[in-house]
DNA sequence: ACAGGCCTAGTACAAAAGGACTATACTGTG
DNA sequence: CACAGTATAGTCCTTTTGTACTAGGCCTGT
């Protein structure tokens, strides 16, 4: 049993590891802090049955990890750990191919439960007040384009319209245009809410 | 030996536990989510050797939580447990009598060794660009006054002057001031900048 | 070739935000 | 008491932000 634990907090990732082990005797417990440092040791280490991610990872998006994952190794069975645990990253990992999507306030023993349910072939997603998988509606962030994303990054930052337009060379009337386009997907009214709004859904690489 | 630990994240607490239990064979490791509850415990175990406390806690500023403590149990060592690793909240945690703090970003090997130096009379602070308690520049988190930490609360939801001057029943004239002197204080530009600071920071409750 | 989406960019206007002041009142502390 | 800090509220002004339009260029899939 190999399992590979991606998490930028070594405190944390000690502590996931910890409990982990417990799952089986041989348990072998890999971990890695950054996406790129992941991949490697698979390379090295192809036979891996398990990656636990999370989402919220300096540099990169958890969900471009994620989506990585997926297309290098698509067989290997890849779970979310997130602090957040709204729908929409949930809906979001899953539509990435994540098999399991476990917020970082779950009991330990819920987890490990979880991990043997994925092991097994399952998928596992939190409760959340409206059952499993259920209906998705609500804004999707993951439905934001590219040159959005850029554009919000840079939002969330506390940068200007200005500003915005001079670090991607655009005129900061097409900086308007885009935010205007992130809000009404976001399905909010200024940038600060839309930066809330993107911290509440986890689209942030922070820090 | 006994140790309690207090933080509202079951997975991670669960972690740490694991990591301190190795401190010591015969270590008994107490855990709480909430200020009360550990409270409540403290008075059932008074012969507590340390306390270790996550300064995000739900409904109650850590800094708050760690007053309490000092009040309750002068003699019981409260190190603080904190996301963030600002100087500012190092020297806040320090001028209200922890006696540790230690960043959750810090290696588990270092933290049992910073453990070990508070149970022995010691006090442990991250070592930091600046060295141990050096000066302080930068911006302060802990230096906002109650009444912008209320208003800071709504800025960084994107709500809107008027509408916060009305959710604090206030002229949105005297939210600018308080907004000022927030941006002011944490140096920087406008509100969404000041949500994104406040997020770095580590002041929000979030989750 | 055409439709549709994305990215670009413009104008014009209204609302919000932010800065720079002044001013009153209520706390504490020296 | 005087002083400092905080909270309150006001005016005046400039800049920023957000919205509503139009419009062309560039891909992609049909």
């Amino acid at each position: 049993m190999k399992i590979l634990l991606i998490d930028d907090h070594p405190l944390f990732r000690e502590g996931v590891a910890q409990t982990l082990r417990t799952l089986d005797d041989g348990a072998l417990i890999y971990q890695a802090s950054r996406c790129e440092e992941a991949l490697e040791q698979l390379g090295r280490e192809p036979d891996m049955d398990l990656v636990l991610l999370d989402l919220l990872l300096p540099g990169m998006d958890g969900m471009d990890g994620l989506l990585r994952f997926r297309q290098a190794f698509p067989t290997l069975p890849v779970v979310i750990l997130s602090a957040s645990e709204d729908r929409r990253s949930v809906q979001a990992a899953l539509e990435r191919g994540a098999q399991g999507y476990i917020p970082k306030s779950t009991p330990p023993r819920i987890m490990m439960q979880a991990i043997r349910l994925v092991l097994e072939g399952g998928v596992y997603t939190p409760p959340g007040p409206s059952g499993t998988g259920g209906g998705g509606s609500e804004a999707a962030p993951g439905r934001l384009t590219p040159r959005q994303r850029e554009v919000l990054a840079l939002l969330i930052e506390g940068k200007s319209n200005k500003e915005i337009a001079r670090l991607l060379a655009l005129s900061d009337n097409t900086v308007r245009v885009h935010a205007a386009a992130i809000f009404k997907t976001l399905d909010v009214r200024n940038r600060t809410e839309a930066a809330f709004a993107a911290r509440r859904l986890g689209l942030l690489d922070a820090d």
